[in-house]
Order: C-alpha cells, then sequence, then structure tokens
DNA sequence: GTTCGCTGTGCAAGCGTTTCCATGCCGTCC
DNA sequence: GGACGGCATGGAAACGCTTGCACAGCGAAC
C-alpha cells in the first residue's frame, strides 16, 4: 500500500508538505506542489480517507436515512442526492429503514452515531426532539426532506396544503363525491406524511361542505399494486360510487387509473382522478397531479448541508418550503352526472 | 466525546481490555466482560469507527455500485442488500453512478479505492480486468450481481438464455411475427444485459427458423414510460403488426401493455406480451414474464461476500446461477389470426 | 516442589493521516 | 545594516482505537 510517506520521498519533501500540497489546506509554493502532484499520480497514490478522518474530524460522507428505497419518491431523492453528493466529492452511506420501525433505534444509535459522516438527511423520517438533539450534539447537522421534523432544517411541501390542494382541484370542477386512497392507519411517526395528507383532504371537504365519507377513504401503501387493490374495492360497486378519487401518491392514482379502466370505467367520464407527485409515468398515462419536484429538493438539501459543514452556526430550524404545482391532464374533468 | 479510556477508567481496567471485551476479540473473563459493558453503556460509549477501522484494517462497509436506482431491479437489489448488510451490522455506502458513464472512472478510481470498505459489490456492472484486479489487488473482494462480470464472483441470471426462454414461450404458442423492446444501441460496456438478451431472443428466433426483422427491434431504456413510447410506434400500424413482443424487463413490458390497451388493442387476443423480472405490478397487471429474483440475488451475495471477508481464500470467479422462473399469466396466448 | 501451559490482563507500538508549532529564509523597511 | 514580517517547510504530536507481546497467577502433571 503506497502511503503519503513514500510519495513524500519520492517528491523530496516532508508528509506534511504532502498532506497540504494535496489537500490545498496550508501554503505550499508552486514548484513544490507541482513535484508533489507528480510523485503522487506516478505512485497512484490514494490517500487512506480513514486516517485522513481520524487525523482531521472530517469524513467527506453524509448518511441519508429513506423509509424505503423501492418507492418513487425515495428513489428519486436518493438519486438526487447521491449526484450531488457524488459531485461535491462525498460518500453516500445509505440507511435503508425498509419500512420497518425496529430498525430505527439501532440505525440512530449504532450507525449514525459511529461518527462516519460528517451530516445526516433523514428523508420524510420524523426524529424525535432527543434523537435530532442527540444528532446535532455530536456536531452532526441534519437537513431533512420531505416531512415534518421539528427543530430542524428541512426542505419539504406542506403535505396538509397540497393535499387540499388537490381537492380542491375536485371540487371546483364541480365533485361532491370524492374519494381518498392513502394515508395508513398505522399513526407511526415514521409516516405522518400520510395523515397530514389525509387531513388536507379532509379540511378540503369541510371547507366546502362535503361529507367526508369514512367508507371512501381507503389505506394504501403508496405503491401503484396497493392503488389498484383499493380502487378495485372503491369503484367496484356501481351505484353509490364516488366521481372523483384524490390518491396521497400519484403511485396509488396510477393503480386506481388502471384499476377504473380495467373496471370498466372511463376515466374523466365516469370518475376523475388526481394524484400527488409528479411521476413521469403519470405524464404518460395523461394523469392530473399536483407535482413536487424531488430532484430539486435533494440537490438543495444537499447543498444546503454542506454550507451548513462550512459555517455550522448558519444551521437554522426553519423549512424551506419546496416547489409545487398543479398539473391538470386528462384524468380530471366536471363530473358528467 | 467519550472515549474508550473513559470507560476503561470506569470499570477499572485498561483500554486493551475494554476493547477485547467489547469486540469479542480476544478472552476477557465474564465478570470484566460484564463491568466493562455496563460502564460502556452508562457512559454511552459507542467507538468511533474510523479510529478502529484504521487499527484493524476493518471498515464493516460495504460499496455497492448501481447504474441507477430509480429502475425496478436495481431498487429491489438495493433494498436487500440494504437489509442484509443492516443485520450483519455492516454500513453500505452506495455509488450511483445514474447511467453516466462519465462517473464510473472517478467512481472507481477516487471513492473505492480511498480504502473505505471491505468489498464490493457490482450490480449489472461490467469492470474491466485491470479494474477488477485492481480491487482485489488491494485486498478488497467484489461480488457481482447481474451481468457478466468475467473473472469475478457473481450471482446472476443467464440473460442470454432467460430472453430465450420467453421467446420461446411465444413461439411455442405458435407465434412467429414477434418484435422486441430491449437493448440500447449504446454498445456500452456498462449495459451489456441488453444486447445479451437481444442476442438470446435472436437466436430463439433464427432457432425457430423465424425472421428477425430490424424494424421490430426497438430500444427503450427499460422504464414503463420508454416501453410505452416504443409500444405506440411499434402497435401503431393496423397492417403488418407483430402478434407478440418480448420485452427485456417487465418495466418496459407495462408499458407496451398499456399502449396496447391505449390502442384499442386486446392483450392477449390481438398481441401477446411477455417481460422480464417479475415486477409485483406485473402481477397485478396479469403479465406473462420470465422472473428472476433480485431479493434473493442481493441477499446471497452479501452472504456470499461477507464469508469471503472471513476467509478470502475461498473467494473464486463463478458465477452462481441465480433462480428464474417463467411465469404464465394473461398476457400471453395463443395468435388469433 | 518444579515445571509447564493456559488464562486474563496491561503496556505500548502501531494504523496513516493532519496540523500545530518552530525554524530558516528572503525581502523590505527604517 | 539590523530588525521584522511573511512565506515555505519540517518535526512531531495528536486522532482513538486494536493487537502483539510480556507477564502474573494458578492448577495440573510429573
Amino acid at each position: 500500500m503506497v502511503g503519503i510517506r513514500d510519495v513524500a520521498h519520492r517528491a523530496g519533501v516532508s508528509t506534511a508538505t504532502v498532506s497540504r500540497a494535496l489537500s490545498g489546506n496550508g501554503r505550499v509554493s508552486a514548484g513544490t506542489r507541482a513535484r508533489v502532484l507528480e510523485a503522487a499520480s506516478e505512485l497512484g497514490f490514494v490517500a487512506s480517507s480513514t486516517a485522513s478522518s481520524l487525523a482531521s474530524g472530517r469524513h467527506r460522507n453524509i448518511g441519508v436515512v429513506v423509509p424505503s428505497v423501492a418507492r418513487w419518491y425515495y428513489s428519486q431523492i436518493v438519486d438526487s442526492v447521491a449526484a450531488a453528493l457524488l459531485r461535491a466529492g462525498y460518500d453516500l452511506t445509505l440507511y435503508n429503514l425498509n419500512d420497518d420501525a425496529a430498525h430505527r433505534e439501532s440505525v440512530l444509535s449504532e450507525f449514525l452515531l459511529r461518527q462516519r459522516c460528517d451530516g445526516v438527511i433523514p428523508v420524510s423520517l420524523e426524529l424525535g426532539r432527543d434523537e435530532l438533539d442527540q444528532l446535532l450534539s455530536v456536531g452532526k447537522p441534519v437537513v431533512g426532506i420531505g416531512g415534518p421534523l421539528p427543530g430542524a432544517e428541512t426542505y419539504s411541501v406542506d403535505d396538509h396544503e397540497i393535499a387540499a390542494l388537490a381537492t380542491e382541484h375536485l371540487i371546483r370542477l364541480g365533485h361532491r363525491r370524492i374519494a381518498h386512497i392513502g394515508g395508513y392507519e398505522v399513526a407511526e411517526k415514521d409516516f405522518r406524511i400520510a395523515g397530514t395528507r389525509r387531513h388536507g383532504y379532509e379540511a378540503a371537504l369541510k371547507g366546502a361542505g362535503l361529507e367526508a365519507r369514512r367508507s371512501w377513504q381507503l389505506a394504501a401503501d403508496f405503491t401503484i399494486q396497493s392503488g389498484m387493490v383499493e380502487a378495485r374495492q372503491l369503484l367496484g360497486h356501481p351505484h353509490d360510487r364516488p366521481t372523483a378519487v384524490f390518491c396521497a401518491s400519484d403511485e396509488m392514482a396510477i393503480g386506481a387509473l388502471l384499476a377504473a379502466r380495467e373496471l370498466g370505467l372511463r376515466v374523466p367520464d365516469d370518475v376523475s382522478i388526481i394524484g400527488i407527485d409528479g411521476h413521469e409515468l403519470g405524464e404518460a398515462l395523461g394523469l392530473t397531479t399536483v407535482a413536487q419536484f424531488p430532484q430539486e429538493q435533494g440537490r438543495r438539501a444537499v447543498e444546503r448541508l454542506l454550507q451548513v459543514l462550512q459555517d455550522p452556526s448558519t444551521l437554522q430550524s426553519v423549512n424551506h418550503p419546496a416547489r409545487t404545482a398543479l398539473v391538470v391532464r386528462a384524468s380530471t374533468a366536471t363530473p358528467t352526472a
């Protein structure tokens, strides 16, 4: 293994100078730097990041905690975060909770605290104040994405608002019989978003003086398949069928769309469907949605976190509202009845 | 920051004993161990993994290199690999190439070699012999998943075979006009799978004495959307239309299915469609497919890699053929014409 | 009663960097 | 011409663990 001393020896300088020349910290004359660089590349020297971390206290590594990697939103986040970190020369350590609350504890205590990363990006994950404080107290800044994270700096849409927005779009079109596919029943703190979106839906209905039928609120797990399954139930009754469905994610909305077609219903004539997310597939299928832009959220969170790493004092405890946009396509229209 | 000396002091032993007691390496009497454990937990001690890595040369960290995280197969792999590593107490550093060949170089040289991980799991990624040897020579075992990786130990299906299998299923049903949606044209070594599956398709056609029309071989990027786009082209001509389509991934097959319906074609009556992968959504849509089991592949690759880490001499240069299964559902049938 | 071997523990030398501090040098200013 | 400040560099002390080696204690074997 070629080490810094080999480079130092070859370049005829001390290891201190090599370190300075390669890292850019401290001053080195142009000539010396050139010699060092040459020696390093000739030997194929790559500094041991472990040793460097130990000595400097920096890791060039960010921990990203996601509930899952198989759902569109998270995959988009991971994708963009990975790209942004790569560009900045940072590694990304992935903690995939796999929708399993049991992992939470151990991930937080054993992994994140093992002092391998410089900061943490929790995605749609609600940390307790204590957990958050623990991280911050060991000097690991936290910048969250998607979902409430009281006490931390986050980039997130307002889930209540966008759900209301989607629902209001249906109401404005004249719908009165609006169903909802979304929220898990489990009141897990790990997935509060679902509940918040449901509340937004309820609030919008209430605001329009409409009833929120319990039987028209179905729980699914945010995948296309689960959207299909629930929508089959929901739309299966020929009589007393809702004229519109608001789904808490595009994936579920796509499922609902497919289920509707399967049942021989025309969208939007027989039933209007709206989702949330901005999934590319929604575009191909003509799905109306309230788009959010996870790629943008991921990129900005990384930029911000790296900034905080430069100057920790700038870390705030606010949410930077993320951009959303109502994208009206062919899956919503005035009810024909 | 509470360090090992604090624990040692509290337990009334040396740091050496603490290290041994906590890591399980070396012998410690039961009584001492108990005292150490207690002291450690009272102080909330978590060993600095950096220091531990530097001293021991082990990292408890595996590098996973994927072309993308947004496609089903990869997300399944990452998911299962993450779970398996978590169980074993390993961290996972994610290198997302993002379908960008330019990243390849830098990821390999700058990141993987920075000696942060104990081993590497490249997914559907063809390393050159030199790159592979470089990794192996610095003592980083490699266990690949999905796709050829000459010289390395891998868990992968035989892409040529499963493509032929899928095509033959159509031929057996009586189809003679079989199109293919799959392979990128780019002959990138990063995505040879696409080409291999196409060859399997061509071989099967040839074996049956059928022509492989150039215009019936469309290139897409393995997503549902691209499958839709290509299938619209392919199935858009009322005359001279293929009676069956073999797609190199379920996602593209699903896209084709949707496009067919959109065009008013009945599946499988007007056109049969088969994919590869075993995507859950395919089940909901009645898609016939040659299933592979990425979750299983990921888990096994991790198990094997950890084994190799125990005893590097057992690393072989073979592919462990991964399980596949032809799953016949409602999207394929005997052609009606 | 020695000798031997084993167990449990401590000492201290690493692991490969970074960085503080000291030093030497040169140019500038009085 | 001497003092001083700034720059480039080297020496060496961290960083916080792991582990080889030495050693004490103790029971078994002779």
